[in-house]
DNA sequence: CGCCCTTATGCTACATCTGAGCAAAAGGCG
DNA sequence: CGCCTTTTGCTCAGATGTAGCATAAGGGCG
């Protein structure tokens, strides 16, 4: 009874905010994460991270999370060997560029954003999953149920942290490209969204979903910030990241009565408004208490 | 640049409640938890995981999810190659025995139940971090600063969920077994808390970690109830697992007017007291809506 | 300059949630 | 029966969250 010989792959999911747009850092075409695999000179799995992000692209990361490890027979290709990846989320500010470039994260799952509008939902997605859910009598009731939870169809809430229950799904019943051969669709019925090598998106999704659950219980947004910032620029930060928007006001008094700022005393303008004030977070709150994080004041409705 | 032949162990920390206990799923002397390498012929990680916990305990697992990916090169007994260690959490019901035992976890995490008296931390870990602190001029102040807050000392809050920081606290400061020989303390000033083979009581304390955190925000509790319940007897699990007592009329309403249970119809008498109603999970609620799980209605003074 | 548009900020009304405690219901038992 | 225990119902005040009104303070333009 031996182990399996295989190989340990790292993945970065590393998120900035660039021009405003929630983006990730990818290689080549069809875009890749960065990636590389585990060596005998690592420590750790972070730190070997770390190194093959900073290899690849001349980045060097502060907030680094790990995310999940997959070792699926049937996803990644099916190439030979069989690898375990581990991937990790990384926070970040754009910076310098470097190797590689940002890709705005809508354009990879543009289903996620639900501010805009919803006719990609409406048009696309939703036909295209009834016809999944009506393809198979004997599931119907199972598939439709699945459907309507995790898109928020027939009444039910959109919930913006299912982002993988949702690629996963779409996968499931072949409208994404990378989706296996055998349950393919015609180009027409695809759901638009550039694909990415191997199964990429679906760490990409993972990490959004953890993104998006993570900003809600600890203050993680100020690691996509640059030192200073006014409200206005956090609040377009928390909304870019959640898909959805928030109540301006009570948005910022969440943020004040929780001590995660202070005023730098310089103003910011150019707007075309009032000037704003300009904040830096307070890091010593970290070590100060378990704070709260960025809790959305959501909108009663939808 | 070729990857480094590793092998891939999975590890299952599987939890049930045991006469009222939490209890953890342990084979031999140390203690060790379900484990085994994965196989060519498993479809998944988690496949695997449930594979080898059936075949080394008899036991088919319900409710399981990854915790963490483990292979730093300084912990686990250092052996030859380089083991990748992929951790679960697993949920049940004691049932049949099967083979390995139910060790009861506060036996191998004496810290972190603060029902009862916190004698041991006041007498033994304490000053025995306390020690550690002062032992460095240099690290001194971010020392303190650390056990303060991850141990809930010099007036800070205790936090139940930071089960791992304690833990690693621990190892770092010399005062565990398994903490490596160049700060070995002599016995008497060791932690109390059976120790386990390899790093599995870092894994053990990941899983109380993650448990803990979830049962805050999604009903996983039930996973390990009977089919059929009394609210005391929810409550009862909630506090052995948050290692903390909750209000009692205030649990009873936040359960029931989430509607994540439903009465059976029948009571349950012999107590000594007022017979109280039974109860079932409703199973559905899963489906119907993003349920808030077990909030704890934390009692203000500590 | 004065008006209007825009964005930023302050504040209030109201609903809901939470923490805390009183008290009654309903068995067991001497 | 009276007293113990445990379960259950209910109230009440303070905290928190949702929603919207109102004012402040810039830029642009006639």
């Amino acid at each position: 009874m031996t182990g399996q010989v295989v190989s340990a792959e790292l993945l970065a999911v590393v998120v900035a905010m660039v021009d405003g747009r929630p983006s990730v850092l990818t290689l080549g075409a069809p875009p890749r994460l960065p990636s590389g695999p585990l060596l005998p000179s690592h420590l750790s799995l972070q730190a070997a991270t770390r190194a093959w992000v900073e290899e690849q692209t001349g980045r060097r990361l502060g907030y680094l999370e790990q995310l999940y490890t997959f070792a699926d027979l049937d996803r990644d290709g099916g190439g030979s060997g069989r690898p375990i990846s581990v991937s990790y989320l990384g926070l970040t500010t754009p910076g310098h560029p470097g190797i590689g470039g940002w890709r705005d994260w809508y354009a990879l799952l543009p289903w996620e954003d639900t501010r805009t509008d919803t006719t990609l939902l409406d048009d696309h997605i939703a036909p295209g999953l009834r016809r999944w859910v009506e393809s198979d009598p004997a599931a119907r009731g199972e598939r439709r149920r699945r459907v309507d939870t995790t898109f928020g169809l027939a009444g039910l809430a959109w919930q913006p942290e299912l982002v993988l229950q949702r690629y996963e799904l779409l996968y499931e019943s072949g409208l994404v490209p990378e989706s296996p051969a055998p349950w393919r669709r015609p180009d027409d019925e695809l759901v638009p969204g550039e694909r990415m090598a191997g199964d990429h998106r679906r760490v990409l999704a993972t990490g959004l979903a953890r993104l998006r659950a993570k900003i809600t219980y600890r203050p993680v947004v100020f690691e996509l910030m640059p030192t200073s910032f006014t409200l206005r620029q956090l609040q377009d930060c928390v909304e870019a990241l959640a898909g959805r928007d928030v109540h301006t006001q009570n948005f910022r008094r969440l943020i004040e009565q929780q001590d995660l700022v202070e005023e730098t005393g310089d103003v910011h303008a150019g707007t075309g408004g009032r000037p704003a004030r300009l904040y830096r977070f307070r890091r010593q709150v970290l070590q100060e208490r378990h704070v709260a994080g960025t809790k959305l004041p959501t909108t009663r409705a939808r």
